[in-house]
DNA sequence: CTCAACTTTGTAAACGCTTACGCAAATTAT
DNA sequence: ATAATTTGCGTAAGCGTTTACAAAGTTGAG
C-alpha cells in the first residue's frame, strides 16, 4: 500500500497524493477530499522512511544527555523540550551514558535521524577540546551545536553557560564573611564545570587571605553520591579530628548528606555548621532548616539554548557564548 | 556527504561501502579497513531514512515519558536505555508532558522516526482505555507497545506492572498491625496506578475492620508536590484538630514532607508518627530517620520491558502481562 | 595450463516519497 | 475577444540506501 496504489484508486497522479499528504495549497478542495477519502478507506499510512528521504528539514532538534537519572539534567530536558515544542520543533532525546564511545554513538544516532540541530547537555562533552575528539567538529559541520553548561570554541558551536566559577567563589566568600573559617568542599564531578566550581572555591578562600587546604576538599564518586554515604564520610572525618564549621558542595544532594551529618552528630545548623548546596533543586527543601543553595538559573539557560538554536537555524547570527550569573538563594542553613 | 562520496574517496563502489556499513562478510579485510578509515576521516554518518527504506528496521526503540523531571521516571529511562543498548538497539526518547495532545504528538513523533517498538512509561497512558482514545490502538497496529506500570489489554500491547494495589494494602496493614489507628493517606496521581494504590490503602483498612475516612485522604496537585507545601498542609490539618499517628503516601517526596511536618511540630518519628513512602527513591534517604518505603523494583520492571520487547520483535511470543510484587523496605520511620 | 569453484567487487534497479518544472484549464484583466 | 495570470495537476528526476545479479579476480586440482 503506497502512494501509487492511492493515486491509482483515486484516479490522480502521485504528485497530487503527495500534495494532499503535505497539505499543499495547490490542490482543489474537491480532489483533496476525494484523495483523503481513498486514503482513509484503504487505511493508508505514509512511509516515514521514504518521507524523510525527500524532506530537507524534519523540524527536529536532537538533545544529548549524558545521564537522564540526574534530576538536574532531567529538568533541563523538560525545559528544552517545552521551549522547542512551543516553537514548532520536535525533540529527539538520546541519553547516552558517560562513556565516550556511548556519546559518539549518541551523536551519530541523532545525526542519522537528520535532526536540524543538537543541544549537548552537561559539560561531560567538554573533553571534545582534547585532541583526537573529532566527532564534535564533524557533527558541527552538519548541524549547529548548542552546548549547555559547557564551553567549546568551534565553528557552528554555541555555548550557554552559567558562571560556576564566580558563583562558587561568591558562595565561599559569603560563608567566610559570616565568620566561618574552615569550609569543607564536597564535589562530585571532575568535568569542566566541576573544575570551575572547585577553582571558584579556591579563589574565594584566597580572596580572603586563606590557604587552600587539601584536607578540606573531598571528591565523591558516583557510588558515593548518596545521603547516607556523605553523612558517614563526614562522621568519620569529624571522628578523625578534622574541624570544620561550614560545608559547600557542588550538588545539593551532597549538602543534604552534610545536613544529615549535622543532625546525627547534634550540631546545630546554621549556628554550629553552615551549609550551602548547588543547583537549588528540590533536595534543598528536604532539610530542616532548608538549604541555602546556588541557583544557576537552569530554565533561563535552557531558554537561551533554544533561542540561540532558533536564531542560527533561521540564518540570523547568535552569540558564540552566552554567560549568565548564578544567584545565591539564602535559606536557613546559613547565618 | 553520502555513500557516493565515500566510495569515490575510497576508490571502491557504493555497493562495497554499503557492505562495510552492514558488516557483510563479503568484503576483504583490507578493503573493509580502508573504507572504515575513509568514513572515520570524513565523519560520515549514514542517513537512517535512506537506510530504513531498504532495510525494514532502524534498530531503534522509542521511549515515551510523560515527565522526565520525575526522578523515578528518569531512573527508568536510564535502566531501559542501558538494557536496550546492550541488545543492539538504540533508544529515542520523547518527553511529552502530561497533556493528552502532547502524548499523541509524542507517539506520532516516534512513529514517524521509525522506531521498531515503543515503551510507554507511567500510567498516564492508561486513559487509552477510554473511548475515543484510538491513538494507542493505531500505534499498536504499527509497532509493538510495552507499557511500564500501566495495564491495557489490546492486540500487540504488552504490560509490565508492579502490584501497587497489593503493595499499598500490605503497607497499610503493616502500619495497623504495629498499632497505628489513624493513617493519613497522601497521593499525587489520579491515574490508574494512583487509583490502585488508593484502593490498596482502603482495602488494607477494611481488612482490619476499619472504616474509610475521607478526612484522612488527601490529594496533592502538581504545584503542591513539594516538601514545604506538604509540611504546611499537615501543620494546618493538625491545627484543625485532626488526629493521625501514621502517614502513607504514593510518592516518597510527600512522605518527606510529612517527616518535615513531624520535625517542626516536634513529633518523634516513629514513636509518635510512623511514615511510609513509595518508590524507595533517594528522597527516602534524605530524612532522619530514614523512610520506610515501598520498593517497586523499577530495575526489574525495566528489564522485563526490554526482554518482552526483544521477544516480540524477534517473533517469539511474550506474556501479555507481567506482574511483579513490590517489597516494603523497612527503615527507621516505622516501628 | 585449464577449468571449476569460490571470493571479491561493481552495476543497476528498487524502496516510497517530495518537488521542480511544465502544460492545460480556468480565471481575471485589458 | 484576446492576452495575462493563476490554479490544478502530471511527469520525471531525485533523495541515500540495500541488494540481486553479473563480472572479474583468485585459488587449487587435474
Amino acid at each position: 500500500m503506497n502512494i501509487y496504489d492511492i493515486s491509482e484508486k483515486a484516479g490522480v497522479s502521485i504528485a497530487t497524493v503527495s500534495r494532499v499528504l503535505n497539505g499543499s495549497s495547490r490542490v482543489s478542495p474537491k480532489t483533496r477530499e476525494h484523495v483523503l477519502a481513498v486514503m482513509a478507506e484503504q487505511g493508508y499510512v505514509p512511509n516515514a522512511f521514504a518521507r524523510g528521504l525527500g524532506l530537507k528539514s524534519m523540524k527536529t532538534i536532537g538533545l544529548l544527555c549524558p545521564n537522564a537519572g540526574d534530576p538536574y539534567l532531567a529538568l533541563a530536558i523538560t525545559y528544552l523540550e517545552r521551549a522547542f515544542r512551543a516553537n514548532g520543533y520536535d525533540c529527539l532525546l538520546s541519553c547516552t551514558g558517560k562513556a565516550r564511545s556511548d556519546r559518539v554513538k549518541g551523536v551519530e544516532l541523532l545525526l542519522s535521524k537528520l535532526v536540524d540541530g543538537m543541544v549537548l547537555m552537561g559539560s561531560t562533552f567538554l573533553e571534545a577540546n582534547e585532541s583526537g575528539n573529532k566527532y564534535l567538529q564533524n557533527a558541527a559541520k552538519r548541524v549547529p551545536l548548542v552546548m549547555l553548561n559547557a564551553a567549546y570554541a568551534c565553528e557552528n558551536v554555541y555555548c550557554v553557560v552559567c558562571d560556576d566559577y564566580r558563583a562558587t567563589m561568591e558562595a565561599t566568600q559569603s560563608l567566610l564573611d559570616s565568620g566561618r573559617k574552615n569550609i569543607l568542599y564536597l564535589y562530585h564531578s571532575r568535568n569542566a564545570s566541576g573544575q570551575k566550581k572547585l577553582a571558584g572555591y579556591q579563589a574565594g578562600l584566597q580572596s580572603r587571605g586563606l590557604p587552600i587546604r587539601d584536607d578540606l576538599i573531598h571528591f565523591f564518586a558516583e557510588d558515593k553520591m548518596s545521603v547516607p554515604a556523605v553523612r558517614d564520610f563526614l562522621l568519620s572525618l569529624a571522628h578523625q579530628g578534622l574541624t570544620f564549621d561550614a560545608v559547600l558542595s557542588s550538588e545539593d544532594i551532597l549538602s543534604v548528606g552534610a545536613a544529615k551529618y549535622a543532625r546525627v552528630s547534634r550540631r546545630s545548623v546554621p549556628e554550629s555548621l553552615s551549609i550551602i548546596g548547588y543547583n537549588n533543586s528540590s533536595f534543598a527543601l528536604c532539610c530542616e532548616p532548608e538549604l541555602t543553595s546556588v541557583d544557576n538559573k537552569l530554565e533561563v539557560l535552557c531558554n537561551a539554548c533554544v533561542s540561540t538554536m532558533l536564531s542560527v537555524l533561521s540564518g540570523k547570527d547568535a552569540p558564540q557564548k552566552t554567560v549568565y550569573h548564578a544567584e545565591l538563594v539564602k535559606r536557613g542553613s546559613t547565618l
